[in-house]
RNA sequence: GGGGUUGUAGCUCAGUUGGUUAGAGUACCUGCCUGUCACGCAGGGUGCCGCGAGUUCGAGUCUCGUCAACCCCGCCA
């Protein structure tokens, strides 16, 4: 019955004169009176079908009675549109079929929203009816280049000897990093399996193994707060190589993204990618990945304002904090509403204000001008450049502060003021990291990427006599990739030394019988000649959400949850039955 | 845990200073229509104003609480 299915948005005029059998979805009826024209639709798209109610009055009836989302299929014959009726804006705009029959399969329900893309459908709605959603131009766009990107990266990493082996969904809990999701054992009561927040561990248990080029595209698991780019479960394009060097995996990515890229937007890279050290990206841009599509690049001024009368200024400098700042050139834009509103903005930065002057014709005026002496003002021309009429925003606070507010800044000004080429693929990467971070509050050393990372290859003996101040000096084999401002991936060299690797378990407060505990495999695994090894893992959604450009990771995954983790479509979670939660010795505390 | 935005017809949204019967477009239903293509024309039904309190003669509108979606901080590579 279906096996000489044609689909829709393939029939050309080259068809013409063919018979044919379409199956699909009503997307719209145009009911004439003695002339009927359905456009029915699948996967490949739209096709419009004739019923002339004098040829057959019956199918016409039929085609009269169908509505929006009912499933038909159409036979008839493909028929080349006379000049006047040719509609431009379907690809198949050209032709249409002549119905020689019509066949209802299914009926649908009127339908909660239009699938009509057009339409700026509520997200609530569409996640609740997503089947419906799914059915709509930008959502199935965004599945098809999906599928896309993972088939060219499959490809791509095949063809260079790189082998897919899938590793466990129930995992060992590692509580360093990410929150788990915890999974209970029924076989072994009380105890838990965790989901993992990566393959970390057994892709490096690979290399061991001799697998010396592993990828996996993978679903990962985190129990943290959702955001715009963050969703409990997403996919990674996860790798890890033998015998390498950060050189050969940033090249081996940047090639592998350029495809992607080609593939899913049909542009060419043609440059490769820059490479910002964290130190670098850090004092320009006050995070670690930088948004290079436009300037305000931040610069010091604490040296600047080191004998400032300026009490916000001298304050923060005498107890520790600094003063930086960034210069645009707004032509004028800036309102004083502008302004005012931004040091209100910069509170959720843990700012508590948002200084700024402005200057013209040599001089500054406005804001905190008259706090600002005639030495400190030609420092400031000079630091900033200024020629043109401009606004120049600082920021005084801890240094923390200070980065993440005028990293905030940066992008809302550029917002507000349209300096944003949304066309602009601007891929970097960030390396240096540093390898450790101290925490002051329970006076402890945090891995910053993760406890497997290897320091710089000369600076492992640093680790003998580490302070909370030279720790930051030690920098890790890390590198991180980055789009437009956003982290799409990243990775680093391992560390397959057992000593070296004990001594950072160490120096992070793990002594040896923690890290056997939870680590034991990995520890055994090295000391069975484990090769130099590093990898990286690429944030499949996150990239899809950059080059499809849409505003949110939602958009580019089938069935995402909302922001507090629900799926709307099935209603997970949901609590389960008694009789489950004792199989597994479970008891919920009610709260 | 915290800050913000939003919530009115199936959908998208308007609703003035608190004022009596809550509106538009679209969708839906019925009828007419043989070249439409977001078809057109005529007619019709459509509301827990998110929910709960309060203020008031009177609340979609004001106050408080609460729920949900989204954005952000914290959290998270």
């Amino acid at each position: 019955m279906f096996s000489d299915r044609s689909y829709c948005g393939e029939l050309t005029a080259s068809d013409s004169g063919r018979d044919v059998s379409v199956s699909g979805w009503v997307d719209r009826k145009r009911d004439l009176g003695g002339i009927i024209f359905l456009e029915i639709r699948d996967v490949s798209g739209v096709i419009q079908a004739v019923f002339d109610s004098s040829v057959s009055a019956v199918n016409a009836e039929t085609a009269d009675s169908v509505r929006s989302e009912y499933v038909i299929q159409v036979k008839g014959r493909v028929r080349k549109r006379s000049d006047d009726t040719i509609n431009p804006n379907i690809t198949t705009g050209d032709i249409e079929i002549v119905a020689d029959s019509i066949n209802i399969l299914n009926r649908s329900m009127v339908p909660p929203f239009s699938i009509d893309s057009r339409d700026n459908i509520n997200e609530e709605v569409r996640l609740k009816y997503r089947f419906l959603d799914l059915r709509r131009d930008d959502m199935k766009e965004a599945m098809i280049m999906r599928h896309k990107a993972m088939q060219v990266t499959r490809n791509f990493l095949s063809a260079r000897r790189f082998i897919e082996i899938e590793t466990p969904i129930l995992n060992k809990s590692t509580p360093e990093g990410a929150r788990d999701f915890l999974v209970p054992s029924r076989l072994n009561r009380g105890e838990f399996y965790a989901l993992p927040q990566s393959p970390q561990l057994f892709k490096q248990i690979l290399m061991v193994s001799g697998f010396d080029r592993y990828f996996q595209i993978v679903k990962c698991f985190r129990d943290e707060d959702l955001r715009n780019d963050r969703q409990p479960e997403f996919t990674q394009i996860d790798m890890e190589l033998s015998f390498i060097t950060p050189g050969m995996i940033m090249e081996t990515i940047e090639e592998l993204i350029k495809v992607i890229v080609k593939e899913i937007t049909g542009k060419e890279i043609d440059y490769s990618f820059p490479v910002i050290t964290y130190d670098e990206a850090m004092s320009k841009y006050g995070k670690d990945a930088p948004d290079t599509r436009f300037g305000l690049e931040i610069r010091e001024c604490s040296d600047i304002f080191a004998n400032s009368t300026f009490n916000v200024f001298s304050s923060a400098l005498s107890t520790g904090g600094v003063v930086r700042g960034f210069a645009v050139e707004d032509g004028g834009k800036l309102s004083r509403k502008m302004t005012d509103d931004y040091s209100e903005y910069v509170k959720k930065f843990g700012a508590k204000g948002f200084p700024m002057v402005k200057f013209n014709d040599g001089k500054f005026e406005g804001g905190i001008s008259k706090f600002i002496t005639d030495d400190e003002k030609s420092m400031v021309i000079e630091r900033f450049g200024l020629k043109n009429p401009a606004v120049v925003f600082f920021s005084v606070d801890k240094e923390k502060i200070v980065n993440a507010t005028l990293a905030g800044m940066r992008l809302k000004v550029a917002g507000d003021l349209d300096m944003i080429d949304n066309d602009k693929l601007n891929f970097l990467w960030a390396t240096d990291f540093p390898l450790l971070e101290y925490h002051e509050e329970d006076k402890r050393y945090y891995a910053v990427h993760h406890p497997f990372t290897a320091p710089l290859p000369d600076q492992a003996g640093m680790l003998d006599n580490l302070t909370p101040e030279n720790a930051v000096k030690m920098k890790a084999q890390a590198y991180d990739i980055v789009l437009n401002g956003v982290e799409i991936g990243g990775g680093s060299i391992r560390i397959a030394d057992p000593e070296l690797q004990s001594k950072i378990f160490k120096t992070i407060g793990m002594s040896d019988e923690e890290a056997k505990m939870k680590f034991s495999f990995l520890l055994d695994a090295l000391q069975y000649g484990a090769p130099p090894h590093g990898g990286l893992a690429l944030g499949l959604d996150r990239i899809m959400m950059l080059l499809l450009k849409r505003n949110s990771i939602r958009e580019v995954i089938a069935f995402p949850k909302t922001q507090k983790g629900q799926c709307l479509m099935s209603d997970a979670p949901s609590p389960v039955v008694d009789d489950q939660l004792s199989e597994l010795s479970i008891r919920v505390v009610k709260k």
